[in-house]
DNA sequence: AACTTTGTTCAAAAAAACTTGAACAAAATG
DNA sequence: CATTTTGTTCAAGTTTTTTTGAACAAAGTT
């Protein structure tokens, strides 16, 4: 077979079922098809994928592979890899399970139990000013429940860190060139 | 004010904002506006509502209505209640955080954790069927790591259940009718 | 400096998700 | 049994999200 110098290899049909475990886990966690599929697709290749690789094997718009590419950083769930003689970028998945539930708890998740806090109090100070005195009570214990709901999530996020952190024992993986922790 | 029979009291800003922060919460675990809006307002409310109730004070389509509570009933986050003398359906809301959380991880997570191990195992097979010798060893080692990734949640999952039901010392409510664990 | 390569941005198109409301079913009432 | 009450279903409409691709910027080459 005399490859012509842009012949686009297909998606065998593992990788294709590999990305589509992807897609859905990103679906899953609510982030769009594109974004599952550039992971996916950087997780079945054993070297560094450039940015227009991406585009050709996944078949997909520039802007998707760029936007994809940008939320991907954001969370830590892929890097950047030097190729020496290539102008080109080159990405890796990021392979640890802890540091990338860190990336999407930080980014996607921490953000929102903190404006929410503020909301809270918020809250508080419109119960008060609010002129129905008999219901106060109520809509104070509520309150109350909603700040604890808080709280626990807070204190959950380090012991969730803990536990993917620790004696990983079972997972260790041998034949990649990266260590998995 | 000689109220007529079917005045609607609009929301006070304090619900407004407290269903507000369901409506985020519901968004962020990928659950549509209304359903965040349901929850929210029996959340705010010291009664038991009936379904006419939701769509009058939300102002919402009973077609919303029915189908957010279908799936809150789903989630167990809703619990019919009975109301002497009345035809209608009422409802309040779940309040305990742990069984909330259990109810969306068997509702939503983990029929995807189950699939994805068969679909796992799907791959396994196409990757010996696939022709290409040479990268067997790599797409079987990203495999392994799929299947400990797998693995490491389906332990965290009673973990975390148990953090949640523990000893929760600091966010016991007295004010409410309901034991709150 | 003109040209090429590489990647980003953003408005418009396409797709997906959500909501509505009218038609329908089920059960209670008279 | 006809009628009313209560709630569900689903096709069509609306809104939101995602994708595309053409224009643009930045940096490297000749």
């Amino acid at each position: 077979m005399p490859a012509t110098q842009s012949d686009t290899p297909t998606l065998s049909a593992w990788e294709t079922s590999m990305i589509d475990v992807f897609v859905r886990a990103a679906s899953l966690i609510g982030l769009p098809r594109s974004i599952g599929e550039i992971y996916g697709l950087l997780f079945c290749t054993p070297q560094a994928l450039s940015f227009d690789e991406l585009v050709e094997r996944l078949r997909i718009s520039k802007g998707s592979v760029s936007q994809g590419l940008k939320v991907l950083r954001q969370l830590g769930a892929v890097k950047m890899h030097y190729v020496p003689g290539s102008r080109r970028d080159h990405y890796r998945p990021e392979l640890s399970m802890k540091r990338l539930v860190r990336g999407f708890i930080k980014d996607q998740f921490e953000p929102h139990l903190l404006s929410g806090s503020q909301r809270l109090d918020n809250i508080e100070a419109l119960i008060q000013e609010a002129g129905d005195e008999a219901s106060h009570a109520h809509a104070l214990s509520r309150l109350v429940t909603l700040r604890s709901w808080q709280q626990r999530t807070r204190k959950l996020i380090p012991i969730l860190m803990a536990v993917l952190g620790g004696a990983n024992f079972f997972d260790k993986e041998f034949t990649d060139q990266e260590t998995i922790i």
